[in-house]
RNA sequence: GGAGCUGUGGUGUAGUGGUUUAACACACCGGCCUGUCAAGCCGGAGAUCGCGGGUUCGAGUCCCGUCAGCUCCGCCA
């Protein structure tokens, strides 16, 4: 740096500092070129400060200032002065002084940048992620980073102040049936065989009880390899905890004390305890999704009795077969068009609903192509159940319990957001608890683990699981906090019998079973507390305590959709050398070895 | 595997139900300018419209395919 030592940061300087004499590094922000004075907004992580260039004050650096372009990168000594009055700037944190140049050195020139280096910017992801440094010293970026900087370690103070040991586990692991699909990472000793990365540390971490540590967290790299969604990342963090001799209150309890905790700490906000749980059932039958969005109404309402009854094929016949016929009341959208219930209709489809019936409220009755197969006391019912009043539109989704969940609790977060009804800056977190244990997977044929295969049926459901599996409740517990799933955890089975039977019931065999987890049911033999614990998303925690609406905002360096990272080109060939080392010959499909050449 | 949206100078957009020098703003370059802070004024350069094919006398515009980014379904214990 020439000799010069930085001093201060940018955008601290305050009218305290008025007088000293100081020495500033940063980017050209901005330069204003009056022809006789120079102005430079230099910026660094902290902010913004302006730098003022005069030839009377220094011929040199006014005469380096011009040929100063944007993102330059400059050492600046200069002295803080008090800006003459009526020039102060009340948008800039440091807009009450200004640092008048003795000396300006040119660090290093910049080329233009591809786009702006400014807030609120709307530049194609592609362009932004092909030049993340850039996009990485906008400011709103820099304070994502900061905030997940913060939140780590209030987690961390937290944590530690409560007993927790922070434990790395290996990341090159063994790969192990359920769950998403695994990266796979060749080992060149042992020709043929494959590491696993971690799809969570999760058999670790209870080893980890097994080994008396009592209590364990990890901020940790996650693997899975599944597509994408803007709450999802190929590689992602999660906050991993671990605790013996714990059963689900307790887990709950310290868990919310440590968001109020990381609430105050990194943003201030002040979260009221404790947070209310729902049922898994409740959750989807009140919202359709087992993440329900507190922030507002528009609960699903059932009105399958009604329909049982009515004159309405399309319900009665739903109804009969099983199914459910459930409405959402759009309060105040009795002015929905044609169009717009094409459009629901449309979205609800993409959930595999057949169809989107509606009733308009009107202060003379209702008004919908359907009407006319209710009788007025089925009217009347229907009005009741779903608290309508004259103006509003009463939309309803006949079919398969999961199928009207999934659809009807997909168009109320969508009505939600069209409308405008989801208060910003809220966080509505709520335990869902009560999760079944398994599921029964229609594709595999069998049931599946719901949670994990480590997660401990309720007592007094044990004796379910050769009778009835489906039925089995899981001591499971998820977080969701504004419709996000931010956490889920269970107190984890400890003994070999019924780790066994869970085996059993999802169909994996005695022998798959040791094979596969040999060592988890010999570590149980050898006295195993009672332990449960929790993993947070932590990439997802803070996008929502940043206001961001995708994890990406909140990752350094993240990934496409399409799981590529356009910054390096990750990921890419590999010379036949490597692959030959390995013991790996690649096999592409025609239409892939197509697209290559 | 599937559905939808987007792709036009460096960036963001406009672009007639088909034909001219493809428009605008910002950025960029040059000039002027001693108090601006989205500085201002004057001038200039810069895009064959993601890519490939088709229809047509003629395609940024229509059709088909493909690639990339995004959102979603499936998938994600």
């Amino acid at each position: 740096m020439q000799g010069l030592k930085r001093t201060h940061y940018c955008g601290l300087l305050r009218r305290s500092h008025v007088g000293e004499k100081v020495v500033l590094m940063g980017w050209v922000h901005r330069r204003r070129d009056h022809g006789g004075v120079i102005f430079i907004d230099l910026r660094d992580r902290t902010g913004i400060v302006q730098v003022v260039v005069s030839p009377d004050r220094s011929g040199e650096a006014f005469a380096k200032a011009e040929a100063v372009r944007a993102e330059y990168v400059l050492a600046v000594a200069g002295r803080v002065e008090a800006r003459p009055e009526g020039t102060e700037n009340r948008n800039l944190a440091t807009g009450e002084v200004e640092v008048v140049a003795g000396e300006l050195r040119v660090l290093n020139q910049a080329k233009t940048p591809p786009f702006p280096i400014e807030d609120g910017v709307e530049v194609d992801e592609n362009v932004r992620l092909r030049y993340r440094y850039l996009d990485l010293r906008r400011p709103e970026m820099q304070q994502a980073l900061a905030l997940r900087h913060r939140a780590a370690k209030a987690v961390r103070d937290f944590l530690d102040r409560h007993g927790f040991w922070e434990i790395e586990t290996p990341m090159l692991t063994r790969s192990t049936p359920e769950g998403a699909r695994d990266f796979l990472v060749p080992s060149r000793l042992n020709p043929g065989c494959f590491y696993a990365l971690p799809q969570s540390p999760q058999l670790y971490k209870q080893i980890l009880m097994v080994a008396g540590i009592d209590r364990y967290f990890q901020i940790v790299r996650c693997f899975r390899d599944e597509d994408l969604r803007a709450d999802r990342q190929p590689e992602f963090t999660q906050i991993d905890i671990e605790m013996s001799f714990v059963d689900v209150d307790d887990v709950l309890e310290l868990m919310e004390e440590m968001m109020v905790y990381l609430f105050r700490e990194t943003i201030g906000i002040a979260l009221s305890r404790p947070f209310p749980r729902l049922s898994y059932r409740e959750a989807m039958e009140r919202f359709g999704t087992d993440k329900p969005d507190t922030r507002f109404g528009m609960e699903l309402k059932d009105v399958t009795d009604i329909a049982l009854k009515c004159g309405f094929k399309v319900f009665a016949s739903a109804a009969e077969a099983g199914g459910q016929v459930k409405g959402i009341n759009a309060r105040g959208c009795g002015n929905f068009s044609r169009k717009d219930l094409e459009e629901l209709t449309a979205f609800v489809a993409n959930y595999r609903a057949r169809g989107l019936a509606y009733l308009y409220v009107t202060p003379e009755g209702v008004k919908s192509p359907i009407a006319k197969f209710f009788t007025a006391e089925e009217i009347k019912a229907i009005l009741e159940r779903l608290e309508a009043s004259p103006g509003d539109l009463l939309l309803f989704v006949a079919d398969k319990p999961e199928v009207v969940a999934a659809s009807l609790g997909a168009l109320r977060l969508h009505l939600a957001q069209r409308l405008g009804l989801i208060p910003e800056g809220t966080f509505n977190f709520v335990w869902v608890v009560d999760f079944p244990l398994l599921t029964y997977d229609e594709e595999e044929g069998r049931f599946v683990a719901v949670h994990h295969p480590f997660t401990s049926p309720r007592e007094e459901d044990i004796p379910l699981l050769r009778t009835d599996p489906g039925r089995v409740r899981a001591r499971a517990y998820d977080l969701v906090l504004n419709g996000v799933e931010v956490g889920g955890g269970s107190i984890r089975i400890h003994r070999r019998d019924v780790q066994e039977e869970m085996f059993a019931a999802i169909g994996l065999k005695p022998q798959e079973a040791r094979e596969k987890f040999g060592f988890m049911l010999e570590a149980f033999e050898y006295g195993t507390p009672p332990h449960g614990g929790i993993a947070f998303g932590f990439d997802r925690l803070v996008m929502l305590m940043a206001g961001k609406k995708t994890i990406r905002d909140v990752i350094a360096f993240p990934k496409t959709q399409s799981a590529a990272e356009l910054m390096t080109r990750a990921p890419s060939e590999v010379s036949p050398d490597q692959l030959r080392e390995l013991h790996i010959r690649v096999h592409l499909p025609p239409e892939a070895r197509a697209a290559r050449s």
